[in-house]
DNA sequence: AGATAATAGTTGTTTGTGCACTTAATGCAA
DNA sequence: TTGCATTAAGTGCACAAACAACTATTATCT
């Protein structure tokens, strides 16, 4: 593999990560009140369409498992998700999306996937 | 633009930025001393091979200038780099790079090249 | 069965980052 | 020259994330 090829695709993705993430914050924060964490973790459970266990969506979202147990905790108090216990496996847990929880992940999600759009696009043409 | 090819685009960079994020802050971190973000501003000094702005850092590091501010701070802490005031413009500061700056780039900077060949090649073959 | 290891998830702590604000210097207009 | 907007950089603060330590449950081994 050429370094060439590496150094300007880190660059690629460093550029796109960080413009991406930063538009990302803003709309879907003003907007909606919702972190592109947050909405992520919406997004997964929306995407499978079924309860979660914490460490299912740990292995799609790119956090750590304490930054994820928090994420949910922040979605629970504001009544997006609900944390029920698994009794199959009594340490494990359920994340359930709420009727509100869908509500705002539909509001979000034109948001979220213009904002991608116009930063993908500005990137071709500059 | 597909909308498919955003979601699929922008999956594709967060994985990828996660996964070579993480390596490099761990072996940049315990090899060198150095976070990703500092080696990413002494990377650029070097690359262009004079003093630098704080402010031309900023175009090329993706950070906000206090953040920027920050890491020099660190860096010159750690005698990697030095501030002078620029006397063109008493407001702006030049960053230069010190000899063990150098060095410590010069040490760093297969690791840093290693790291990314290694995290771009398991993505093509995973 | 009992002891030990392994796993799931949460919590304490530290650190890096962004936003808003401040300080200092420069540019510009009347 | 004075006054005011603008720009460069640093600072206080709040917050999200990672790591390590912890609790609770389950699996394994003798």
């Amino acid at each position: 593999m050429e370094e060439q090829y590496v150094v300007d695709t880190w660059q690629y993705v460093l550029s796109t990560h960080a413009r991406a993430m930063c538009a990302l914050e803003r709309e879907l924060g003003d907007r909606h009140g919702l972190g592109p964490s947050e909405f992520e973790v919406l997004d997964r459970i929306v995407l499978h369409d079924r309860k979660l266990r914490i460490q299912e969506l740990c292995d799609e979202v790119h956090l750590s498992q304490s930054a994820l147990s928090r994420v949910v905790a922040r979605l629970e108090k504001a009544s997006l998700v609900t944390r029920v216990v698994c009794d199959a496996d009594r340490r494990g847990v359920y994340v359930s999306i709420t009727d509100e929880g869908r509500t705002r992940h539909a509001e979000a999600l034109p948001t979220h996937r213009a904002v991608l759009k116009q930063v993908f696009t500005d990137a071709l043409t500059s």
